[in-house]
DNA sequence: GTTAATTGCGCAATGT
DNA sequence: TACATTGCGCAATTAA
């Protein structure tokens, strides 16, 4: 279990904010959006328990840190979305694998019909002609077309 | 071509910035964080264009849409997810699938060869016993072992 | 033009 | 402690 309190948040509590990247266009101050417009009342969080209210964020420490979790994520996401493409790939080649394997079964079915109607004919011709244990084989014998 | 603000900003020009959600625990107010300390200079954005500096944010059509296109986020994922799902599935069937037809297709030849023996067999004792149309037929005829 | 769907990205919590 | 995953929200873009 985890994320709850981002959900609570977020889709719930409607404490959600947001910030920009500028530069490109917007380019505003950070600005924390109350979803909950109609708070006005009681103050959503307790500004308690802030040990670092100008540090924290601004730690170099920090953003080391942050740096190498997005490096982490990103190469994360490549990883997963290499793999998916590759499971498609599979799929793409078993699917072909398939059909050459069924390909291969319909030769030898066709293949092992020929044989054993080759076999039920030998076997008429048999047992019209293995009778005569002492002298067989006469042109009587040949019923074949 | 796209995201290029973002990946320019956040990754060359470093100019990122965070929030949280406060209430679990953290719950600063959100900051702005350039991560180019170094540029004491220019101002990096020009604050013009702010229609709105205190709406667009607070609106509540804003949030409607942020909400909206949250859950289709959501939606997106979750099907993406399924998909992948859905995709190493299908590996995994076409995996028995194989297997099925490599068993049948060694069943086939098995059964084949069976029968093209017999049928070698039977060629050989034609080859000693039809001979005599008059009679040529005779021990020494036999090359086979 | 509006809305829904995708996609890249950063954050934070959590997993290893 | 470091890196890897994962859920989530934001914003840009694309597709309906």
């Amino acid at each position: 279990m985890s994320r709850l309190s981002q959900a609570k948040l977020n889709t719930a509590d409607h404490i959600s904010v947001s910030v920009i990247q500028s530069q490109a266009h917007t380019s505003q101050v950070p600005q924390l959006i109350p979803a909950n417009p109609s708070a006005g009342g009681g103050k959503a969080l307790p500004p308690s328990k802030m040990k670092k209210p100008s540090a924290d964020k601004d730690s170099d420490e920090y953003r080391q840190r942050r740096e190498r979790n997005n490096l982490a994520v990103k190469k994360s996401r490549m990883r997963s979305k290499q793999k998916a493409m590759d499971t498609q790939q599979r799929v793409n080649e078993l699917k072909e694998e398939n059909e050459r394997l069924e390909a291969k079964i319909k030769l030898l079915s066709k293949e092992l019909s020929v044989l054993k109607d080759l076999f039920l004919e030998h076997a008429h011709n048999l047992a019209d002609n293995v009778q005569p244990p002492t002298e067989n084989v006469s042109e009587s014998d040949n019923k074949l077309t």
